[in-house]
DNA sequence: GGGTTTATTGAGCGATCACTCAAGTATATA
DNA sequence: TATATACTTGAGTGATCGCTCAATAAACCC
């Protein structure tokens, strides 16, 4: 005999991933929170039990989106394609509410607290690299990649390069689609 | 007729440079910075006026630095070099707060606020960029890398990898050094 | 040493933080 | 329709935020 929520849970933590993702954890309040999702506080809480608990629920959408949208690309065009193609995707979408990666923003700001949502996203980036490998291995069975390269190594430098492009892209002047143009010229070259 | 001030204004900004770098802007509250600098709120509000002001003298004191570190190395050891060892350098320093860069790290944490601090970032971080432009100047000069290059392009790249290498630093379970050796290879390649 | 000036102290300011809970409301089953 | 079971509301919790200021202490000039 109960009452059904008057809201979409998953499009709620949609708004809260945007929140966070733009603000970050410390910048974005209660306050924010509840004009977004309009909710009064006993209703967030009664849903999410937690500001933090909620923040893991946005970072987890945040990571299986990430992760949908790269594999998508790889089956789509192909593994190397894909890889190249990534960059410039991540930091063209003008709807997104941030150039930066999620995660790497929430490790940089909860890790020296060592707060268990930096470990989270740390563990969510460690999984991306491992995907990212997954498809550099497939780039040189298909011989798109010399297989003198061991994967792993691929897959570290290019997530660091990623990170530091959409840094990059955070800032005012900087040309980001260039640097995401020679990252994807550097992978053709390997 | 004046009383001195019993402490050491540059020793201040230096600790408090630490604390805002390893913890961020809205993570260092003024509890603190209290304890840090052995500053009850009276004396820190003489001296430095708020919160903002001293993170700007510690975010402009990072700048310094961290320039005044370059120029050194490039002084000692030629341009190529220096922009070789440098990335090494900046992750190797186990007594640093953090290893990521703080100018990052508070563009990111404040950007989406549109606060002041986050500007002052964003201008520190393009001087830099124009002092590694000059540095690839100088190695073209010296026949150290191929004409061939735009040197603000090259700069912007290399920027670009050193911070996406800053953040991986910060990852555990990263090989950063690893990374760093491959970005000092692959200037030496151009 | 007296007088002036400045640094230091620390209790406490209003605002905001994440969060709680008792009361009221809507929806399902019986 | 009656009742049980949620969900929603919003005033209000203690804690902490950045910060103020009147009182006190110390160092300088004469």
């Amino acid at each position: 005999m109960p009452r059904k929520p008057n809201y979409d849970r998953d499009d709620l933590i949609e708004r809260a991933r945007d929140l966070f993702w733009q603000r970050g954890w410390a910048g974005t309040s209660l306050k924010d929170l509840e004009a977004s999702l309009q909710m009064k506080p006993g209703s967030f809480y009664a849903a999410f039990g937690s500001k933090d608990a909620l923040f893991e629920l946005a970072l987890d959408r945040y990571a299986a989106d990430g992760t949908e949208r790269m594999k998508t690309l790889a089956r789509n065009e192909g593994p190397l394609p894909a890889l190249q193609k990534f960059p410039c995707m991540v930091i063209s979408n003008d709807t997104a509410p941030a150039k930066a990666c999620m995660l790497s923003k929430t490790l940089l700001e909860l890790q020296a607290h060592r707060h268990p949502l930096a470990q989270k996203a740390n563990t969510h980036l460690l999984k991306m690299e491992q995907m990212f490998a997954e498809l550099f291995a497939q780039a040189q069975a298909a011989g798109d990649i010399s297989a003198g390269h061991n994967p792993r190594s691929l897959a570290r430098r290019y997530q660091s390069d990623v990170l530091g492009l959409r840094v990059s892209a955070e800032r005012e002047g900087v040309d980001a689609a260039a640097i995401a143009g020679e990252i994807a010229d550097g992978l053709a070259r390997l």
